[in-house]
DNA sequence: CCATAAATACGGCAAACGTCGTACAATGTG
DNA sequence: CACATTGTACGACGTTTGCCGTATTTATGG
């Protein structure tokens, strides 16, 4: 199964947006950025079935917002931050400073 | 009739984030960032239907990104760029930024 | 081989989304 | 008054979304 990324010239706007207007998602990727490792997809302390936490995770990959390779029977997940910085400067870092504002993150055991 | 605004401290980031994922009402953010006077809903060059806009101009207001106000029979459209960046810093800046590298803006007669 | 763990695939469902058409209200202008 | 301008309200439509349950795949460990 090929893991579809896009490129770092295919990633596009709206769909970075998308992908974060969600707040699981946005939990996600604020996690994923706190401690800049690779992490497990049920790792993140969110209270949602798997089926529903493999379809988010689909939907950052294919924005471009998260790399995903697999390891085992795990997927590891890193957030595409240079990818990110070079197509779209300093929005992720507003939007991880702006929600780090809001709701504290979810218990995400490590 | 009200013409809800969201307060400044009740404008939430999933929100804003979802307003500027579509392509239609990104383009009109474009628009009001560029030169920073009020703009009639009409005069965007959106090649949508009058109802849809209305759609997305209540999206955008209710998300917290523009400001309107009624004057006859037009209604204003204004960013609000001091809100936006006092609650979200730089998200705003990035996301004009981000979207300036891609297309054109749709041909907008002033 | 069997069991467990990690995650996907598929299908379903209710809600939201983007779009439209028609009808309507409010404000000018002849 | 009639009429154009500007935009809303409402209802409809097809699509997408977020969520779930169940079945399935892919390793790892006994």
């Amino acid at each position: 199964m090929g893991l579809l990324h896009p490129g770092r010239e295919e990633i596009e706007l709206p769909r970075v947006l998308h992908a974060l207007s969600d707040p699981q998602r946005l939990s996600i990727v604020r996690t994923l950025a706190e401690d800049s490792c690779e992490r497990r997809c049920g790792s993140f302390g969110l209270e949602v079935t798997k089926s529903t936490l493999t379809h988010h995770f689909r939907v950052l990959r294919e924005a471009g917002v998260i790399d995903q390779r697999e390891e085992g029977t795990a997927r590891l997940n890193s957030l595409r931050r240079e990818d990110l910085d070079a197509r779209f400067p300093g929005l992720l870092a507003a939007v991880l400073a702006s929600c780090a504002l809001g709701e504290p993150l979810a218990a995400s055991a490590g």
